[in-house]
DNA sequence: CGGTTTTCCGTACAGTGCACGGAAGGACGT
DNA sequence: ACGTCCTTCCGTGCACTGTACGGAAAACCG
């Protein structure tokens, strides 16, 4: 009589615990708990239960692991069902990407360090590269157009988050706002004790810059 | 009858032979010759043949030293004797911008996570918001029309830093164009095989889309 | 059953940032 | 002249990192 399933420990042990998947998902996890500066093998291995070793036989290096969580979260972003108008394909694109990085703060400090190479960054740009081309942009033109939109939006957000870590205290708040308008004369402090900061101000700054962008490339269409 | 000052070792030698200056200064040395990986106490102590503990008199943690160099280096952008147009102004700052950031490649990764609270960095802010606040604009479309300039150049040179950084050599290039094109359909390949990469041509694209953004900061001027 | 392959992982090593405490020497009060 | 203090320098040590290596166990294959 073979042994009840009740006294077995579980499914064939041989099918692989570990993956591929398994591991960029807690990668995934571990970065948005702890940051890139808390995120070691060790713990990573921690929270899948798994001895640090074990690892190593999915994935080469940590920096593995990292790209492969990297191009993991850009998927979150939707394509759109279907073509439409090329603003506001681009807005809405523009606008999740944001998202995702506002959900994933350690995105913006990865991208800036690492080729963007993936199965999912690579769908994202080429969607980008085809909406331009559709309105009707090529050549240079098309590729400073995408490079500008992109390198707009990481840097948007790399600095929103920025912000978001330094003032988590109204009081670290305020020691910021007095170390710049000490460098300010009495004009310029005066119109900085209007830009007050919350979150909506984010939201509007972003659409504001994005909107300077696109006037700019609806400009250079073919008429 | 005193020494003679052919026997002494050197000068007094209570005047301290380290100084933030020097440590800093050899930070950024060490930073352009081996990166940010490969900056380390260790390393930096050893640039200045001193012991690793003696730079913690000076310095409070490796953070510090890397604030400190980040912002010595953004002080290598020379401010205009004397105002001038709008557009030259900022163009002409973007543009040493991108040089700091083509010498010092480690500035785009550090900028993205950390805040630039820096005396240089608060001129240098300062100055767009006076350029730009002298061209007519003013409350959120300033702070977003500076926004987007300062995103558009770190975000441009941290891409072209990687892409010189990873196609150091002809087959890394045709691997990664091969990667590229396997997600492209025919129409699409035919076209990427004309975008060709050199020197001159991520000149051009920078100044493409720093024209793109200005202009549309000019649409929004007061007529 | 023997051999091979695949997964798992303990150990070990060279490297890291930095806390601590001590040593050396100039400055200074008496 | 002599103790006292303060500044600068830095050796040692600790907890932690990424990962090379090699071994153990288990499943599959003949």
């Amino acid at each position: 009589m073979p042994e009840s399933i009740w006294l077995r420990e579980d499914a064939s042990p041989r099918r692989p615990r570990l993956s591929r998947e398994r591991i960029v998902e807690a990668a995934v996890g571990l970065l948005d708990a702890e940051g890139v500066p808390g995120f070691s093998m060790r713990a990573l291995a921690a929270r899948l239960r798994a001895g640090t070793m074990s690892l190593y036989e999915y994935v080469r290096s940590k920096e593995d692991v990292l790209d492969l969580a990297l191009d993991e979260v850009i998927g979150e972003i939707e394509e759109p069902r279907e073509p439409g108008p090329w603003r506001g394909t681009l807005a809405g694109q523009l606008t999740q990407s944001r998202a995702v990085m506002r959900r994933h703060p350690w995105v913006p400090a990865l991208t800036a360090t690492r080729p963007l190479l993936g199965p999912n960054a690579l769908a994202r740009s080429r969607l980008f590269y085809s909406a331009l081309a559709r309105a009707g942009l090529s050549g240079p033109e098309l590729t400073a157009a995408v490079g500008t939109l992109s390198s707009y939006v990481n840097g948007f957000v790399a600095s929103e988050n920025i912000w978001w870590a330094t003032v988590r205290t109204p009081a670290a708040d305020a020691e910021i706002r007095a170390r710049v308008a000490g460098h300010l004369n009495e004009r310029e402090a005066e119109l900085a004790r209007h830009s007050q900061v919350d979150d909506g101000d984010f939201d509007r700054q972003f659409l504001l810059g994005l909107d300077l962008i696109l006037d700019g490339i609806a400009a250079r269409l073919p008429p």
